[in-house]
DNA sequence: CCCTCGCAAACATCTGATGAAATGCCAGCA
DNA sequence: TGCTGGCATTTCATCAGATGTTTGCGAGGG
């Protein structure tokens, strides 16, 4: 086990005993490079380390301190090293989207506010205008694409879950998935379905929102080329 | 952006643009260090945190390489960050877990070979042995189960939904979970329901092997302590 | 009471040096 | 020829010291 990875061990270790709490600050640089009997470089990697998995966050001139631990920052990193992902793994990552968003339509159904639905349907109301332009703004679509799974996500009610979502289907991700879909109108078509997950959800019917949620997912898998596809 | 930052931009982009693949190995450090304009430390501290997230690997008096990037490489950091949760979190984990699980049970069903099956059924029969000792083997009981839900996991065709499934209901968080559950003759109840899983997978019918997983872990979700038993 | 300036603390970064591990080469031997 | 053992080189691991940058805070003046 090597210098850093005692550091990180030892660091991760105080959280866990309760002697790091969120929100806390470390001990500087020195002081604790001399507790955990390491020199100050070897320190500086792992806490550096820790500050990428969002764990811990340093401000210069100031000093490093415990994060808030949430589910959403721990999970926020896997973001970025998700896109590392062939693009032959992209229909696996989908279909793992696909049963953690079926769930969410299904929890948020039954949890979402009026305020909520008000919002998702106004995110829907600026895709109206979006479509009618020629050539059809893309990138705006793809926006209002995540503004709208985000506000279901948002309202199921279990932080995990929506964390997990933004990482499996957040901007970076979803920018690709677009990509690599060419078929004709699907704006359109991906409209619709948004349409009708938004219908279940204002009548507060699960089972509706899940079977809709579903439906469009797959379509999109349907969309996606096969590995046998690639030269 | 700190210099640490720019350079793990810079070997993620340098993968992403092709210049590096899976299994390549890595400019020495001072070259990288010159070409990133940083000195050795700070590249250190960059190349050390992608090796904690499963980007890279370094062997000393070797070099550094780009690992294989397969899901379970790089899903398995989360692992590390989850048991940092608070336990009031737990519900919330295990409801995304049971989804998961659940989604698993029923592919699994679909797809198990012969073998896979009786795999399964040889880890079931260990459990005779450990229920008939008293007190039970808590620790022997703990891996079979870890070890039943992972042979369903490896055999959904998923391998990112099993690489999640891995890291939610991994050792650590399994081992967590099991240390709040105080239930009367769990451990009997835990594997009636196993065999009932089992019949659904030998039977090779998903709808019964979702229905169970879901059961079972949903008993499992009653045995939380609910947020309000806290003092 | 409020604002500004300067000092001290703490992290950020760089540089140079030394240690440890893996690899490759090559001489020596069977 | 083929193998084996050790030596030199390469590369990462770690340390120590020095300097730059940013922040926080308090003294002093308006």
């Amino acid at each position: 086990m090597s210098r850093t990875d005692e550091v990180v061990d030892g660091i991760r270790r105080m959280i866990l005993d309760g002697r790091l709490r969120p929100g806390d600050r470390l001990p500087v640089e020195k002081d604790l490079a001399d507790t955990l009997q390491v020199s100050r470089g070897s320190l500086r990697e792992g806490v550096r380390a820790l500050s990428i998995l969002g764990v811990v966050h340093t401000r210069q001139g100031d000093g490093t301190y415990v994060t808030s631990l949430d589910p959403a920052r721990l999970l926020s990193p896997m973001a970025l090293v998700l896109d590392l992902q062939d693009d032959g793994a992209m229909p696996a990552f989908h279909s793992v989207r696909r049963v953690l968003e079926t769930e969410a339509a299904g929890l948020a159904a039954s949890r979402m506010s009026d305020a909520a639905v008000a919002e998702a349907r106004a995110i829907l109301d600026q895709v109206t205008d979006v479509l009618r332009g020629s050539p059809v703004d893309h990138d705006t679509f793809i926006e209002i694409d995540i503004a709208f799974h985000r506000v279901i996500a948002a309202h199921t009610g279990n932080p995990v879950l929506e964390a997990l979502i933004e990482s499996f289907a957040g901007r970076t991700v979803r920018a690709r998935l677009w990509r690599v879909l060419h078929t004709e109108g699907i704006e359109e078509r991906t409209h619709d379905e948004h349409e009708a997950i938004w219908r279940a959800l204002a009548a507060r019917d699960p089972e509706a929102a899940r079977i809709r949620m579903a439906s469009h997912l797959l379509g999109v898998e349907d969309s996606l080329p096969r590995r046998n596809d690639l030269p």
